[in-house]
DNA sequence: TAGCTGGGTTGGGATTCACAACCTAGCACC
DNA sequence: GGTGCTAGGTTGTGAATCCCAACCCAGCTA
């Protein structure tokens, strides 16, 4: 399979069309910290105006992000983003490099969040398993292509 | 906190310091494939020459891949670039990428490449778990920070 | 000594990013 | 009914990145 064809069928490269460009993925963090609108994404991330319309834009047409009407007491009707059910899937990618940057990273701070369930308040962290839910260390993962290449 | 000063001391922000410029993740992804030398990786990525020098220079500064002397016969000393512990840790995000690439952004050739346990060909995917082992849906995970921002 | 090969480096044009200024709708106030 | 305020953008200009192509360089072979 030449380059161009496998990088076009590749599920990472395909991904990466949707997040791989700057902020994206931290316009995404903010997400889900429950920030939805356009000046609550410019605060907290100090991007720039022009570069979070056109991320949130690309966010919303790929079905990550959904733009909303609400409107506030005596103010006209404004927009803000969402995460749809595919963009709340986009957290087990939040947290793997959460996990990653907290390994390989690490500040004397200690990590600025961790990852707990809900209902308990237990730390969770991401593990391979296999179909029948046992579970796998990375090191003995390993990838198996569609084609050879 | 004030916005800069949670950038800096969140990981994802300070994985993608690492991670985030164009290319970087699909270079690893070809490391994992047992890519190692500066013409595997333009071959098979069709990335422009100093592009790649660029990244496989920053990704030995910061340790996910080592810079490595090897000869062929009757050819000079040459270098290659194989994942360190760090590298390989990151097989977890491109996990994460491919499995929301399949589900969100499926092509109807199917998925191009699949991970299996090594020893059984066993097929593995990410879950969150908690620290005893029990698994958990991504839906009840919730992020806690460190501080009130 | 001329050519080939792997592994780069360099220069110039095209994109993308960042910063600041501007626009716009509707509400509130006077 | 004009002025100002605010959320949510859009536009224009310069800076940084990216891409491509040409070049370099060291050591091997012929």
């Amino acid at each position: 399979m030449d380059p161009t064809e496998f990088n076009a069928r590749c599920s990472i490269a395909r991904s990466l069309d949707v997040l791989g460009e700057k902020w994206t993925l931290l316009i995404l963090r903010e997400a889900f910290r429950g920030r939805a609108r356009f000046s609550e994404f410019r605060d907290s991330l100090g991007v720039a105006r022009d570069i979070l319309a056109n991320r949130l834009a690309t966010l919303v047409e790929y079905g990550v992000l959904e733009k909303r009407a609400y409107r506030d007491e005596n103010a006209r009707e404004r927009f803000e983003y969402v995460l749809t059910p595919a963009g709340r899937d986009l957290r087990v990618v939040l947290v793997a490099l959460t996990e990653w940057g907290d390994r390989h990273r690490a500040l004397p701070t200690g990590p600025s969040v961790a990852y707990v369930e809900e209902a308990s308040g237990q730390p969770v962290h991401l593990e391979f398993v296999t179909a029948d839910g046992r579970p796998v260390p990375a090191s003995v993962v390993t990838s198996v292509f569609a084609d050879a290449v």
